[in-house]
DNA sequence: ATATCAATTTGAAAATTATCGAAATGTAAT
DNA sequence: ATTACATTTCGATAATTTTCAAATTGATAT
């Protein structure tokens, strides 16, 4: 993976509100609001306190940086986390670790 | 880890010269320069091409993260990835993935 | 003691980012 | 058709970030 295309990875986790954002995705997968891995936004939105534009612009950044994968289901969004990237980036921090 | 802590790791990996330095920093170990995993800054700084403040600044953003220890030898820097930290960012991100 | 050189600090400019309120869009329900 | 509601776009502002040139510090070598 190149450089940039990393940078654009971690700078899209390096806001508090938007990294809780994303770990609220990850997780959703055990949780109530899961349908297979998915989360609608709606069902998070209230337990962050930032706006619904600003909820929207982290997302597309999320979903930018390829981190996350977005659908729309009617009026909806739902998001779940693009585990094969994740698995990449792990890769990758991995391979600089002397304990792999 | 609580959020915040994670959220400046990101962030401190989240400028493309500042994630190569870190980079480099962590694959010295297995370079020319390399003192068991330590690295002198004089080293890598003319493969990077920006100024010796910046180099400066961004070491010291990545050492207030954690993610690198500095050690002053003389009137050189030394730098070592701090692997425990990664480790744990590891175990994190792995802690979310279905393919753990 | 002086010169050299690695690194740091300071001050500043340009660029980027986070966030919001208001308005707009599009879907679903009545 | 009208309403309600999730999400997005727009425009704006405050805060943060990246970077550099110039000056400073501190250590080593001559």
């Amino acid at each position: 993976m190149d450089i940039k295309k990393m940078a654009k990875i971690f700078k899209a986790l390096s806001n508090p509100n938007r990294l809780e954002l994303y770990l609220k995705i990850a997780d959703a997968r055990e949780s109530d609001f899961q349908t297979s891995g998915e989360c609608f936004v709606t069902d998070i939105i209230d337990s962050l306190n930032i706006g619904a534009p600003t909820i929207s612009h982290h997302i597309k950044e999320l979903a930018n940086a390829d981190l996350i994968i977005t659908e729309k289901r009617g009026k909806f969004l739902t998001c779940r986390v693009n585990e094969q990237l994740v698995a990449e980036i792990i890769k990758l921090l991995t391979l600089r670790q002397s304990t792999k």
